[in-house]
Parts: C-alpha cells; structure tokens; sequence
RNA sequence: GCUGAAGUGGUGGAAUUGGUAGACACGUUGGACUUAAAAUCCAAUGGCCUGUAAGGCCGUGCGGGUUCAAGUCCCGCCUUCAGUACCA
C-alpha cells in the first residue's frame, strides 16, 4: 500500500467540512485565540503559489493552537469589491456581482485543496449586502461623532449640540475644518437648522468638503494618498492629476497621535512600524504668522526651525496657495499667472521627476518680518507643496538647502546667522552645532535653547506658537465608481442626512453600463431606482425627486479599504443582523492574537484599520484599541521566468550562450515550455504563440537554452505556478511543506518546482515508517532510548520553531527525525503517536491518515500537543571538544547526571585542562544537555 | 537623500546567550536495480595542499578591533533589496 495522497486528502477534507471539525465557538472553558490572514481580493487569474504561503504559516499555527489546548478562531473571507470586476464590467457588460461570485467559487475550490483549517461557516464578503449594511452603518456612526481634543476621544455629535446651545463654541477644544468661525450659545440657538447643519458637518469625523484630491482620468476616479505609486495610479499605472471637488472625508488626522504611540503597544514588524510613522510625518516646531505689507492678510507658516527667524530673507508661496491672487502685485501678475498656468500642465509625475530645476516668481508683495518688521519679500515657488503644512514657508537660505538654492538662483539675500559657520557654497542644516548669531535675543543659544526662547518670544508678540504638524492628511472616502458600497446618505436642501440602521443595507442599483453619465456624475447616477423617500423610507425612483418627501441619494460609493477595516471584528459574529457584533462576541474574541499579511498594506489598510479600531473603541463598541497585537508579513515567493533571445527584426532566436554575438530583444517565454536543465521544448514554442509559429532557432550543443530571471510571479511574465497542479502531482501536504521549507515566512523567495522532491520523498518515508511492507504495522513495543530521544529532540525543536515562527526549519527537524526512526527500525506506537500529532499542523492529511489507522476515532486536529521531556535528551556520558588558542583541541568526558557545579569542578581538575590552560584553570565552564562546554579560561 | 532589512558552497538555506560553520534539501558526479527510461536505494560533494589515507592550510561582502574563541559583538567601508521622498 503506498502513500496515495490523492485519495488520502481528498478523503480528509471532505471528514472535516462534514464534521464542521474547525467551527470555532463564541464560548468555551478553553482560552481563546484568533489566527487571521488578510482576506484576498478575488481575481479573476486565480491563485498562484506564492498566494497560499501566509496562509500555510497562519494554519500551522492555528492548527498548533489548537494541539496546546485553544479555541482557535481562524476565519477567512473575501474582500470583493475593488476595480478588476469593475473594469471587467465596464469591457463586457457583465454585472461585477457576477464575475465577483464565478472568482470567488474558484478562490474557494483553490483554496480548498490545500486542506486549510478555515472555519468557513463564518465567512464574509465586502460586496455582500448584509457585510456592507454594517460598513454603511459605522460611516454613520463616524458621522454622527466629533474628536474632543480635551477628552482625547471621538464622543457623539449630539453632545456637541448640547455644548454649542449653552456655550457655544467658544470652549470647544475639537478637531475640525480651519475655517471654523467663533460663535455664542445666543447664534447657535438662532441658526437655522441648516446652518447648524453646517457647523456641524465641520466637527463630524466624516464630512463633505470641496478637497484639492488625486483625481485619474483614466479610471475615472479619485485616489487616495497610498493607491498612488510614482504619480502614478497603483492600478493600472495612469497619470493623476489634481483637481478640486466636493467629496466625503474622514478626519483621521485627529487620530495622528494615538495612532503614533499605539505603534509602542502592538507585536509588529519594525519595518512596518516605521512606514506607518513616515507616513504620519510628526514635526515638532512653530507656527509664524506673517503680516503682509499694505494689506489686512496674514500668511501662516510651519516651522521645525523657529530658532533661524532671523535669518528669514523671503517668503515662499505654493502656487496653489489661497492668497497668491489676492496679493499679486499688478506688475506682477502677468508673470505669476503664467507661472501658475505652467505648474497646473505639469502632472505631479514630472514634477517629482525634475526636483533639480529651480523654477519661482515674485508676488511683488512683501511681508513685515515679526521681530525685525523688516520687508521680506514674497515669492511663489513649486518647491513648496501645497498638501503639507500651511503651504507656505519662511525661507531661510542660510539654513536650509532648498531655500539657499533658490535665493542662489534668483539673487536673494543670505544673511548668516550662525556663529563661525561658513555658508558660501551651501547651507547649514546641522542643528546639533548650532550657535546662533546675529539674531537679537537669540545671540549665542543652542538649537534647543533658541527654539524655546523664539516660541516663547512669539507667542508674547501673538503672531506665532509653538505646534506640531503631522504630515499625515484627512483620507478622501469618495469614489466615483460602480463597485463599491454605496452611502447610506441622501440630501435635503444640499445637507447630507443619514439613513437610519433600521433602513440598511442600502443596496447597489442596478444600472445599464458601469461608466460615469454624460453630465459627469458617477455610474449610480444611471440608476432610475436611485432616491430615498422619507415617508416610506425606501429607495424609490428618481422620477419621484420633486415630490416633497423624495431626496436625491448620495451616488458616490466607499473606497476600497472601508470594508477591509473592520472585517476582523465582524468574524466573531458574522451572521448578527441587528448589531455589526454582540458585546458578547466582541468581548469574548477581543482582538487578533496574529495576523499575517503582505507588509503592502502598510500605509493603507492597516492604518485605516487601526484608526476605525481606535474609533469603535472611543464609542464604546469595541474593548480594545488596536485590533491585532502581532502581525507578520509574509514575503512574496518570486517566479523563475524563462527568457527567450529573439534576434532584433527577425524571428529568429539565439540560445543563451550565444547571444552576446547578436542583438536581440528578451522575450518571456512559458515556464511550462522548459525542462529542469533550462532548456526550451522548440516545437512547443512554436505552437505556444501564433507569432511564433515560424520561428527559427540557433541553437547551442543542439539544445536551446533559455536564460533565467527571478521576478514577481505574474501572468503577463508567463512564470506562474498555480497549487492545483502541485497538488495533483505531489499533494497538498507537500505543497505545505515546501512553502515553508523554501525559506524564512518574511523573507522573498523563488518558487522552484524542482526542489519539491525532496518533501515529497520525506512524506513517503513517513509513510513507510508505519507500513511493514504493505500493512499498517505499528506495535505496542517499549520504545527505546534512541526512539525517546529522537522523539523528544523533534518535540523541543519544533515546539520552539512554532512558537518563533521559524517553519522552515521544523520541516528539516521531520526529516532528521524519520531518517533516524527509520535507521532504528521504530514502529513503536508509543513514538509514532505524538509524531503524527507533531507533524499535523504542517502535513494535516497525512497526519489525520495515520492517526486513523493508529486506531484514534477522533479528529487528530485536538489532540493534546506532546508534552518535551528534557531527561531523554541526557545521555550517562558524552564527549565534548574543547578547543582553546584555536590549535589546541582536546576531549573532555563528563558524565551528564552531575550538575553544573560539579561538572565545573570536574573540569577545574581535570589534569588535561590544567596544563593545556597553560596553567590557569579555566573560570567558567557551561554544560547544558546536548551541547558544548563552555570553557572560560 | 532619508528609513529599514540583508550579504554564508553551484542553488534555497541551517548554525540557541560568541563555542566543532555549511544542518536539511535541491543540483551535480559515481554506483546498484533495469533491455532502457522513470521511480527507488547507496556513496561522494566549500576551496586548496599531500599519490591515497591520516592530516594540514584557507574559508561566512571588504578593512580593522575586542576575545582563549567571532557568521554572531564593536568601528569604518562596499553591495543588494524594500519603503519613502522638494515634508519647510
């Protein structure tokens, strides 16, 4: 009988979805424990090997937890909204929610062959209608919440109106838009309500506000910050520009701080953490308000060098600031709109390509420099972003590159303002050297002393205090597109109002194509079935808009990380329609123990993630602030491509070893189309491509020799390695082992098919381990000292790689293992029992065969994690090396049942040592069982 | 530029607090079995020296240092990868 694994698997995956063997309960005695993944977006091209890796490693470790006694919740999804469909639908017609459930059943049936221990019982989708009422229902929520600065929470609006009808809102200490104006309890009461409406919609966590965003002409949407890459569009790769239009927001730069120092509290990559602090960009400095010259405006700068005012020779604008028009001298004005006109044409992409050109303009405006009241000039410059700070810079060339180079440029003044510094071929940024010169009050002080007494000096003056800016911006939440949740908001008067938890989901319409409308509003504005009617509180159809009670629906729909930051939460009680999770559940699961997902998502979903955590933790809905305490990111498995050499202009192709002697273009040509010696199968090149069909070879020994690249597994590099076949050739099990054989969980590394082999052949030998011959034979024999010792060498070491995450080396540990029982003739049940359990997590099918056939009517997946013995790994006696002076070498015997003490004082007097010491007897000596002694001469 | 991670055989990678570097696997070579191939099994496999053996020397990106002992610790470089970038 040999190791059918085809059977064996298909055999086991269909025992555990019957039995519902990995349904986790919202209740148990045992303690609890929740292993997620990052639910997949379902694509159409289906799953590739480097896909499953995070997923191998999260069910091991689920599957482990399990073994040591946990409730293991271990949960998977779908996070189906997103462009793809999309676009499909937009080239076909095809409706997304159909393309979306066609990838999803082939995601499943992929995944399924892999034999995870997935409680799919409670899976989500994002595109699901009764997943996104709760996504609808918490924009709600952040709707009707505020940021209290004083409280350092989010705390309900409706105590905010309380607030404003008795005091105004004078002593409000809230995080809001700027251009909030002071008002009194008295105004507040006498406000219309839609003016109080708008007051308010300038307070709430989410609001509509006429934003400069990332608009991509090609997608016909707006992108966030993080969904672009190089100017570029991350999806598809097309320009962007900027543009202005009116689009929800959520106000997560009232979380900037908390979400800085809950980095301290949570187990994540180092590399992670340090992206998420880049990217929230926290400065310390000042605020400087400049008075303009001849004018009532004032121009609001940051600073992180307060203590270098003195040496500020000229203000640089953004040429999107508010107030270059209005302080545009008319001489000037010709040439700063022209300056303007040609920054606006340039696309963000050539903007960040060419840093090196200086380019400005002169407003012909001066401001009065605070201390000094001397004129500084005002200039306009793209060197200065609109998007960070004020917009707005007080220019100190002596200390700042940027500002010298372009005072260098255009002639302006440098004065220096630091003592015995040299600042004629560049600036001094060097803030811990710092002596400050030529500056007043501040002659002679450090950075530090400088800073503090320059706040302080501002603040006196009331232009100027000291302020941290974060570069971190409110997120654009709106998008123009047909696949997405759709608001639950709908407008009276202009003013959005929301539709109430008792009327959600409000679902997707219909609509006959997945384009904008000709009047440029978005796909929903295509749906004829598309207001809300207050009396009925339904959606009915736009026909119905003039009737009193019928509104116009919000048409944008969410982006794509709404879903995705709080899904985790919404496992522990996926199924609940009347609350997004009962306390119960929230309170029982808590948060995620671990998380594994690609470090990707590092600025996007998980900082979106922690903000709603930090969110539903302010209002009460969820225990804990940081919804996962350790995460790994898994590393991608690259692709081997294959390169082909075409000469350039012909249709002939050059082996390898030859195509230095021509010029040629590199082709990908099909990993399928090579055999393991990189040589290319011709006739099945000609016939792969129908361009190739005529080809012609020169070839090299006779053979054809592609040339190999490592690079991201992709379709279009036709390097794609799909699990299913790897699981018909070899099965699932050694898929999963070869996944974490291939190297560290976090590391990139190529996939290699070739290599698979060799635990493939390990799974045979464990198989044949428990076979005499063709019979199941195991005996209840005493195992021996050998067989113990092996066993517990293998529980120690693979315990301890679980518990580090280190599964590459545990599947070593199986092999040493099995070619040691197998050499000591084991079949013992007593040592094959707890092999079985030990290998389980990593091989489950053959695991759960074997433990079948050992006679166990259960399920291995809970049987108890085999408990290490130290003693069997003690030997009476063993020889140890000691190397000293690197020549001298020498072996020492010591029996092992002494203790350390009287190991040490064996070989204090031991005579051997004594003289090979030169003497001097060695201080210190280390013995732990199975290891070296530790000598400290 | 800044931030982070990493450089070990032909390849993927092991090596606990500094303690016999190269586990395990792939690949390669030789052998067994076979008409042959596949599969399987056995042996060898960092480099160099000595005819073999025994043994020796050199070896963890480069140059120094600490230590009885360094892949591991310290200082200074080089290279690669990833993220980020006119952030005031």
């Amino acid at each position: 009988m040999s190791y059918d694994f085809n059977t064996i698997e298909a055999k086991w995956q269909k025992y555990w979805a019957e039995k519902g063997t990995f349904r986790a309960e919202n209740n148990s005695t045992k303690p609890k424990y929740y292993v997620l993944d990052m639910f997949p977006y379902p694509s159409g091209a289906g799953l590739h090997v480097g896909h499953p890796l995070g997923y191998i490693a999260s069910d091991i470790y689920a599957r482990y937890k399990r073994h040591k006694g946990f409730n293991v919740l271990h949960p998977q999804g779908y996070d189906s909204f997103g462009l793809p469909a999309e676009q499909y639908a937009i080239q076909t017609g095809q409706h997304p929610a159909i393309t979306t459930k066609e990838n999803i059943a082939r995601y499943r049936e992929q995944l399924d062959k892999i034999g995870f221990s997935f409680d799919w019982s409670r899976e989500v989708k994002t595109s699901d209608p009764k997943f996104y009422k709760w996504t609808q229902w918490i924009f709600t929520q952040l709707f009707n919440s505020w940021y209290d600065n004083d409280a350092n929470k989010a705390r309900a609006i409706s105590a905010l109106e309380v607030v404003f009808s008795e005091e105004g809102n004078a002593t409000v200490n809230a995080v809001c838009d700027e251009d909030v104006t002071e008002f009194t309890a008295e105004d507040w009461n006498s406000f219309s309500s839609k003016e109080k409406q708008e007051v308010l919609l300038k307070y709430r966590l989410t609001y509509l506000a006429e934003t400069e965003v990332n608009w991509c002409p090609q997608l016909g949407t707006v992108l966030a910050n993080d969904e672009i890459v190089n100017g570029v569009s991350e999806r598809g790769g097309y320009p962007v520009v900027r543009k202005k239009m009116t689009q929800w927001s959520m106000r997560i730069s009232a979380y900037a701080q908390r979400l800085l120092d809950g980095l301290d509290t949570i187990d994540w990559p180092q590399p992670l953490k340090d992206s998420q602090t880049n990217w929230i960009g926290r400065s310390e400095g000042a605020s400087v308000t400049f008075n303009v010259k001849d004018h009532d405006a004032v121009i609001d700068v940051f600073t992180t060098r307060p203590d270098t005012i003195f040496g500020t020779s000229f203000m640089t604008l953004a040429p999107e600031h508010d107030l270059v028009q209005k302080l545009t001298t008319p001489g000037q004005k010709a040439e700063v709109d022209a300056y303007i006109e040609a920054t606006a044409k340039r696309s963000e992409r050539d903007r960040m390509a060419d840093v090196k050109t200086i380019s400005g303009v002169f407003t012909g405006a001066y401001a009065e420099h605070p201390f000094t009241k001397e004129p500084v000039p005002i200039w306009i410059g793209d060197y200065v972003l609109a998007g960070y700070g004020t917009g707005a810079v007080m220019s100190v060339p002596c200390g700042d590159q940027r500002d010298y180079d372009f005072a260098k440029h255009f002639g302006i003044d440098i004065p220096n303002i630091f003592e015995g510094v040299d600042i004629s071929s560049e600036a001094f940024a060097d803030k811990e050297n710092t002596v400050i010169g030529n500056s007043d009050f501040l002659n002679g002080l450090n950075y530090k002393k400088a800073t503090k007494r320059a706040i302080y000096e501002l603040e006196k003056l009331g232009q100027g205090e000291g302020k941290i800016n974060y570069r971190l911006r409110d997120a654009v939440f709106s998008r123009q597109r047909y696949w997405g949740e759709p608001f639950p908001v709908y407008y009276v008067d202009g003013m959005p109002q929301m539709i109430d938890l008792k009327h959600l989901p409000i679902q997707l319409p219909e609509v006959e194509k997945y384009l904008p409308t000709e009047t440029g509003e978005p796909p929903l504005g295509r749906a004829d079935v598309w207001a809300w009617d207050t009396e009925k509180n339904e959606v009915v159809s736009n026909d119905l808009i003039n009737h009193t009670s019928v509104f116009p629906l919000e048409l944008n729909t969410m982006p794509g990380w709404a879903g995705s930051s709080y899904y985790f939460n919404r496992y522990m009680d996926h199924d609940n329609q009347n609350e997004v999770f009962s306390q119960e559940a929230i309170n029982y699961w808590k948060d995620v123990d671990l998380y594994i997902g690609g470090s990707e998502h590092a600025t996007g979903h998980l900082l979106y993630a922690r903000f709603w955590q930090k969110f539903l933790f302010d209002r009460a809905y969820v225990p804990v602030d940081e919804f996962a305490k350790k995460l790994i990111n898994q590393g991608m498995i690259l692709g081997t491509s294959a390169m082909v050499y075409r000469i350039s202009e012909t249709n002939k192709f050059v082996s390898k070893g030859l195509k230095d002697q021509y010029e040629t273009d590199e082709i990908h040509a099909d990993v399928s189309l090579i055999n393991s010696s990189d040589e290319l199968d011709v006739q099945g090149f000609k016939k792969w491509r129908p361009e190739f069909k005529d080809a012609e070879f020169i070839l090299e020994d006779g053979k054809y020799v592609v040339g190999r690249e490592v690079e991201k597994m992709s379709k279009s590099k036709y390097n794609v390695v799909n699990p299913d076949g790897i699981c018909e050739q070899y099965g699932a099990d050694s898929l999963r082992l070869y996944e974490m054989f291939l190297g560290p969980l976090e590391q990139a590394k190529p996939w290699n098919t070739a290599g698979i082999t060799g635990v493939n052949s390990f799974l045979k030998k464990l198989w044949k381990l428990y076979h005499n011959g063709d019979e199941f034979g195991v005996t209840d024999a005493e195992p021996t000292k050998d067989n113990l010792k092996t066993l517990h060498k293998t529980i120690k070491k693979v315990e301890e790689d679980i518990e580090n995450f280190s599964f590459n080396t545990s599947v070593s540990t199986f092999m040493i293992a099995v070619n040691e029982l197998t050499t000591q003739k084991c079949n013992s049940k007593a040592i094959l029992e707890p092999l079985a359990i030990l290998i389980s997590p990593y091989a489950p099918h053959i695991a759960e065969e074997l433990w079948n056939k050992l006679g166990n009517s259960e399920s291995i997946a809970t049987a108890a994690f085999p408990v290490f013995d130290a003693k069997h790994l003690v030997e009476s006696t063993k020889q140890y090396p000691i190397s000293f002076n690197g020549k001298m070498r020498f072996t020492l015997e010591l029996s092992l049942d002494l203790n350390k003490d009287e190991i040490e004082a064996a070989v204090m007097a031991h005579e051997k040592t004594q003289q090979q010491l030169d003497g001097r007897a060695p201080k210190k000596v280390i013995v732990v069982p199975g290891k070296i002694v530790n000598v400290v001469g």
